[in-house]
DNA sequence: CCATATTACTTGTGAAATGCAAGTGAAATC
DNA sequence: GATTTCACTTGCATTTCACAAGTAATATGG
């Protein structure tokens, strides 16, 4: 269990903060969906996703994300040229986070995705196994 | 039931994508803790409370999360300095949210607040009940 | 009343983060 | 071995942010 790490210069003890200073932008939390729920793992396919990500952005979000022991990185055997991004279990342990902010936006604001949000209200306990358990068996589904 | 503004121009239809250009940066969910949880309803009290934070940005977060129908304000009838900001009902409903991401923090990173975090552990539906109960009592105690 | 204080800001300026276009090096493909 | 693909980096313009100072409206003390 490698937990704990002592972490530099927070601006406040409080856990909020430092999931905020670790989450709080723009892109990171995507990134994370992308691999989570759409089985993403190259810097190319996260660059592809959301049309609008800055290269050296996404660069920096990896890079920041593996240091904070949310992802790991390693070269693809088949491929010398990939990097294949996976989630860490504290990674996936993301899961309920963007659950719950899934569910807030559906029920307030204009969104699309009504089948994943279904699947979601349905029985939520039942759909973060599901997630886990693919994450567990690394055979999330491309695409 | 207030929802499903047409927002405009979103990145993508993803619910994720909408609480990510909302809520995705460093002060908006701690504004949103202070009020959910310590009860400040003031500018000065947000302004003292996170050391660090800007005026022009506090002011423009405030702002933000009103457009956004997370919180409102109105001038307080005992003092006409001062303006009171409250949680909305979809403000309240963020409860979720903050609860997995304190959860999230506390059991990967190392931080504090061990009370809030243990009750949060113990039952958590529980939790999010008193939490509610406050707010629907408009008697958050102040501290 | 009137001077001073408090509250909730705005404005100005420099620093940092971001967006965009172009370029680079290593590995794969033709 | 020339070209393409992949995962980036670099340089520069733009946006956002932090910090200090200033302002308008209201409140308080003498």
């Amino acid at each position: 269990m490698p937990k704990r790490k002592p972490s530099p210069k927070r601006r406040s003890g409080c856990p909020l903060n430092a999931s905020v200073e670790i989450l709080g932008d723009r892109w990171s939390l995507l990134i994370i969906r992308d691999m989570m729920l759409r089985g993403f793992r190259t810097y190319k396919e996260f660059l592809e996703s959301f049309e609008g990500i800055a290269t050296n952005i996404l660069a920096d979000r990896l890079r920041r994300l593996e240091a904070h022991g949310i992802i790991t990185s390693e070269r693809d055997p088949a491929d010398g040229r990939k990097l294949i991004y996976l989630l860490t279990a504290k990674g996936i342990d993301l899961a309920p986070v963007l659950t719950e902010m899934v569910l807030w936006a559906a029920g307030h604001e204009d969104t699309g995705n009504q089948a994943l949000i279904r699947q979601m209200q349905k029985d939520k306990k039942k759909f973060l196994d599901a997630v886990r358990q693919r994450w567990a068996e690394k055979t999330v589904p491309s695409g």
